[in-house]
DNA sequence: TTGTACGCGTTATCAA
DNA sequence: TTGATAACGCGTACAA
């Protein structure tokens, strides 16, 4: 690999001005400019990222913790980050935090470790102490679908009560009125959230909740699975479900099918997230969109703006959810 | 950030001792190496992991080029990608090549550039002399899911020709003579194979393929929606089709539907990879399972062995799928 | 077993 | 507008 060096010899230039045409953050000569690119192109040569990074004490990565790789959530989320930051020549370096303390902690430990400029975070399970501390860190960070007050600026999230209240307010305009609810886990924010969300829609018809309508599932398959069950043991003549996620709602749409039951004629359900396979279900399903893109785009949008220096505006902060009609909710 | 200097002054020893403890490759006195772990404690030091790059030349960092990062079917190979090798303190860079050939060469150059030890490529528009010719670049590299001639050791495979054979083999078993096949873009390999496997199938038990039970589609939904449209058209009494993707046959399944066909009833489908969501699907996919995960780990596996020297055994660069029966075959 | 000294390929400061 | 030259933080012969 051609140096920094040799290129200077080639163009009969010095170092430094060599590093200024790369840079291009000082005045050059166009006429020694021309000289330098001829040589830089004679040789090859590219600039080795790694002497820059020392340098500079710049790395141009940028670290992701995801709770997984996997899963069409995170799959568009990091599509997305990935196309901002490419297109400004920053890379990405991700980890899986696993919705693990422990090893979402790791993930961030390894990130620093590897000098990322800053931090883009989708983490759930360290507390908004550990992420205060980790504030003080030197190491700057955005953190996705989740607030921490002190940091208001920095945290990307959703609207996810609304997108509660909105689930259900579907589910009742449409003439439900025994709305079966399968919450994600209740200690992280965004479940919790929607369910309020639930809540709320509920009060706005006078309707009180009852815990036999309530299951807490995982926001997985499997919770849905389990959830449909509980349900419709406890209470046989539920109209509708809102599942807190999509994955949940296709375990649901399984087992209720399985039940005998044909939907969405004798049981509406309502998903959460819209992510890609939500409309190969069937019935397609009915969901609240969750703008994922778009969030991890407006994070990086902020590193942009505040590590790098762009001239960007218009970071938003609070997304809104809203409804996706397809065809698992039935008109009572 | 303390650096390796202030733990040498604080532990009384030199650079070099400090920095053998560190990577512990040579020998240093149990008295000294406590003294110097320490030190490193007391100041919370951590190493530069780019002055290491830079010293060293070598990053630590492997790069991965895949067609898309969201999608069932990256998710899961980059997920057990990135767990292997954070396990060995490596670490990924992602980057998308959208089947492009010339984004594909880009994302090559930009993992270049980022002094990647060695790439992990799966790539598809690129031709075969690119790859012999990168092949001559310095930095290393595994083809994941295409086979290259002259690089035949870092090339791990799917046996996709005997994947087609398999699925249009279980179709045949099930008592179906008139099948159509939906086909991948026929100047991927991997579409190419599949097709093939299915001929063969199709030949053993004396079946001629007809030119209206064929046809090309794109590897995605919309490819399945007009396949089986066209396919339906021109041939009305087919009993079965096989999907090159799980993809394409979500979107054959839904038009079938919308068609009033009762699946499986009506018409079987097969489909191809085994995703996340085929089983979401309804009626669940029966599908040939493609083992993108243990073919990522191989690939790592691959690279931990020659470029970073660990005592691995047992790299298997050709992978057999199997067939996962579920419910959207009918025997007839 | 330990220390010295140089090199890795850039950026950045200061003069010129 | 350009050129010396000192960092950047660490690995690694080579010497001791």
């Amino acid at each position: 690999m051609a140096t920094i060096y040799e290129v200077s010899k080639l163009a009969g230039v010095s170092l430094a001005t060599v590093s200024r045409v790369i840079n291009n953050n000082a005045p050059v000569r166009q006429a020694t400019r021309v000289k330098v690119l001829d040589a830089m192109d004679k040789l090859g040569y590219h600039p080795n990222s790694i002497a820059q990074s020392l340098a500079s004490s710049r790395s141009n990565s940028i670290g992701i913790v995801v709770s997984e790789l996997n899963g069409p959530f995170f799959g568009t989320l990091l599509s997305d980050i990935e196309a901002a930051f490419r297109r400004a020549g920053k890379h990405v370096i991700i980890a899986a935090g696993h919705s693990d303390e422990r090893l979402e902690k790791e993930s961030i430990a390894f990130l620093k470790s590897r000098n990322c400029d800053a931090l883009i975070l989708h983490v759930e399970a360290v507390s908004d102490d550990y992420l205060r501390q980790l504030n003080e860190g030197g190491t700057p960070f955005v953190i996705l679908n989740r607030f921490v007050e002190s940091m208001s600026d920095r945290c990307v999230t959703l609207n996810n009560q609304h997108g509660g209240y909105l689930a259900t307010q579907h589910l009742l305009r449409n003439g439900h009125r025994k709305i079966g609810y399968i919450s994600g886990p209740m200690w992280k924010n965004d479940a919790e959230q929607r369910y309020l969300g639930h809540l709320r829609a509920l009060a706005e018809y006078g309707i009180e909740s009852k815990s036999s309508l309530f299951y807490e599932g995982d926001f997985h398959e499997l919770g849905g699975v389990k959830g449909v069950a509980a349900l419709l043991h406890a209470d046989a003549d539920i109209t509708a479900i809102v599942c807190a996620n999509d994955e949940m709602a296709a375990g649901a749409v399984t087992t209720a099918r399985e039940q005998g039951l044909r939907l969405p004629e004798d049981l509406s359900i309502v998903g959460f997230d819209n992510v890609n396979f939500s409309h190969y279900m069937y019935p397609k399903l009915t969901t609240i969109d969750y703008p994922i893109g778009g969030m991890g785009v407006m994070a990086a949008r902020w590193v942009l703006k505040h590590i790098y220096q762009q001239k960007l505006d218009n970071i938003q902060t609070v997304f809104e959810p809203r409804v996706i009609e397809r065809d698992s909710v039935h008109s009572i």
